[in-house]
DNA sequence: TTGACATATGACAATATTTACATATAATCA
DNA sequence: TGATTATATGTAAATATTGTCATATGTCAA
């Protein structure tokens, strides 16, 4: 993969790369969102969440659209809530990993 | 999902965000592989490299072993390959989006 | 048009990441 | 044992990310 397209996929990671746009997306997966449901939602100072969802609109993980006083969030393409889920089994198969080898040395020193 | 999670989700993202690490696991994908060639194939400071090395252990996504002299490197769980190509065919949709639209826009102009 | 509301943006301090250089460690070989 | 090789680690400066506070923007309703 050439260097330009390494650096973007490198910039999308990133816009995954916090809990707070991780539980935002969690919010989108139930569909079309308005920020004011988001901030309840994910908790904390307006202008913080504020900040986040920009990082994910320029990471083009999601868009938004004007709706009266409102602004409506959408995910751009929902392949990212399988990236999200695949990684989220990977952590899981860690779990599941580290506890069988914790377990086997328990017995091995019984 | 809860705090702890998508925390250490935020930071198994975080730990492929950046190109050279991408650059390293995709080395990787051809199987299990000394220190040296990743060095050789991904280019910069042996000091630098290793950084990165570290980073992607400590979060689990690969592990190594010593040979001799050498450290030789694998993935740990295979299934983060299908993570950074489900990645990379995000982008590749973004820009075709980008393309049709910046298209219709040209073509509405003559 | 003024005020209230929802949201975005700017500025800045605190913190984390990245890189390069120097040095340490551990295995092999003469 | 001492030199050599492969790799890791410590350190520090440069840079990027994060959170908070203050302020700006745009829309609606009176």
């Amino acid at each position: 993969m050439n260097k330009e397209t390494l650096k973007t996929e490198a910039a999308m990671f990133s816009a995954l790369a916090h809990p707070l746009r991780l539980k935002i997306l969690e919010k989108l997966h139930d569909g079309p969102c308005c920020v004011c449901k988001i901030i309840q939602y994910v908790g904390g100072e307006q202008s913080n969440v504020s900040h986040h969802l920009a990082i994910l609109r320029k990471a083009n993980i999601v868009h938004s659209e004007k709706k009266g006083l409102e602004v409506w969030y959408e995910v751009t393409d929902p392949e990212i809530f399988r990236i999200v889920d695949l990684m989220h089994g990977c952590i899981v198969l860690n779990l599941k990993k580290s506890r069988d080898i914790l377990n086997s040395l328990i017995r091995s020193v019984k």
